[in-house]
DNA sequence: CCTGATCAATGGCCTGCATCAACGAGGTAT
DNA sequence: ATACCTCGTTGATGCAGGCCATTGATCAGG
């Protein structure tokens, strides 16, 4: 439960590579050519994987490195001065990890692994450079914050606009679409997080999640399992999550 | 109340430029040299004042240009699809608008004038191949969206975890701040926004803000007379809001 | 000066969800 | 096997804050 020393030293060979990635596609090197993909992933490093429950930072720390998760899953929150615990967000294969301490020297946030997890590390000071020198990476490191500011500012609205059943569904619907765009089942897929990390992501309590799970099955909505969840009827959930359409 | 044609062609001579801009150490050029800076205010657009209620831009539009404030006070919001708009931040003087359309061609929000304002509008093009040429241009935008990003972020813990004295705490504690910085009083200012702006940001109805701010001066924390507000006492404030300390 | 509109404040009622409590199902250590 | 976790589910109860309605204050237009 404390935080590991990051990632150990580059073991290349062993390790795979940007280029090779089945990812790389929806990563950080999604715009980039041969090249520069590759000059990207020669300032990589990639180490052992971090075990359920270990912390890959923490608010506070320096802010030295951002992340991708290869697999795996994390999550990301912020501590309350009374302690209390904000879950910020889940984080999937390919995705991002601490863009946000960018503003200030320091991590304003924790990365805890959901499961044995595996990520690539980016020295920050390299990745400074490189992002001076090629234009297409600064504008991939730029996007991808603009999503996580728009996935937040999405969060603002379902947290102050929406009821116990739209969140849930906006939830589940989320998740689903990433592991689509993954190339997985969009129907039929399991929950990394507990049912008490659903809940505080979601500014519900554990209860009302439970509650709205089994009301959901009732429906025929969807199916649970623990924490395996099958999509019985999407164009349902669209609509309760407030997202008609699309 | 329709979306005013942006700003209009720059009118050099009549306008002041960043670097005898009061705003300039708050603002975007923050830490550009006097070379740089020129530069940047070579690409920069300022036009007749906009007025409260008008529209800087629009949810959907094409993503053309970032803007600052100048003067005056806009609040920025996105639509849900059933029409319910939420407020995702009030922006002041010397402050940046528009970047979180970043990972896509439009705009994810709406912005609108809370009073008559001033902007900069800095067309998204140039800033491009500026930020690629001028380091610390790219270092400050990306720092600017981190900002955001932890405003954002602290408003997820707020609208998820506060009660309402505590959310109305806070946002009295955010202003002040604000104000502060830019040199005005920390104690006695006039709040920009309508009561019902302020309920639509906090997540709460119209009428428990009216309460909170009744409650507060009852206990003497703060004083208001529409929208001017004094604070009384800061500190218990700062307990209330869940900022011990600082 | 009057009229209608917008905004803030306050009272009264009502509900969605938090909270408290209990219990079964796995999982792990002894 | 047994004891002891943690995790998810379900039932019962209470309350913070939403919703509706009224009133006064401020302001713009005729």
């Amino acid at each position: 439960m404390k935080t590991t020393p990051a990632v150990s030293t580059p073991i290349r060979g062993t390790q795979p590579h940007c280029q090779t990635c089945s990812l790389n596609a929806l990563c950080l090197p999604l715009s980039l050519n041969d090249q520069d993909m590759e000059r990207l992933d020669d300032i990589i490093r990639r180490g052992r994987p971090i075990q359920k429950g270990q912390l890959l930072f923490q608010q506070g720390e320096e802010f030295q490195s951002v992340f991708a998760v290869r697999t795996g899953a994390l999550k990301t929150f912020t501590l309350a001065s009374n302690g209390e615990e904000q879950i910020t967000g889940f984080h999937l294969a390919s995705e991002l990890i601490g863009l946000s301490g960018y503003d200030a020297g320091n991590y304003p946030l924790t990365a805890k692994a959901l499961e044995t997890t595996t990520v690539c590390e980016i020295p920050l000071h390299q990745l400074e450079s490189l992002a001076d020198e090629l234009p297409d990476l600064r504008k991939q490191l730029m996007r991808t914050m603009g999503t996580e500011i728009r996935h937040d500012q999405n969060m603002m609205l379902l947290l102050s606009k929406k009821n116990a059943e739209e969140r849930v569904a906006s939830f589940l619907l989320d998740i689903s679409n990433r592991y689509a765009r993954r190339g997985f089942s969009a129907t039929h897929f399991r929950l990394p997080m507990s049912r008490v990390d659903i809940s505080n992501y979601l500014g519900l309590a554990v209860e009302t999640i439970s509650r709205v799970f089994t009301r959901f099955q009732k429906n025929e909505l969807i199916e649970t399992q623990g924490k395996e969840v099958i999509i019985l009827d999407m164009d349902t959930l669209y609509d309760m999550a407030g997202l008609n359409g699309h």
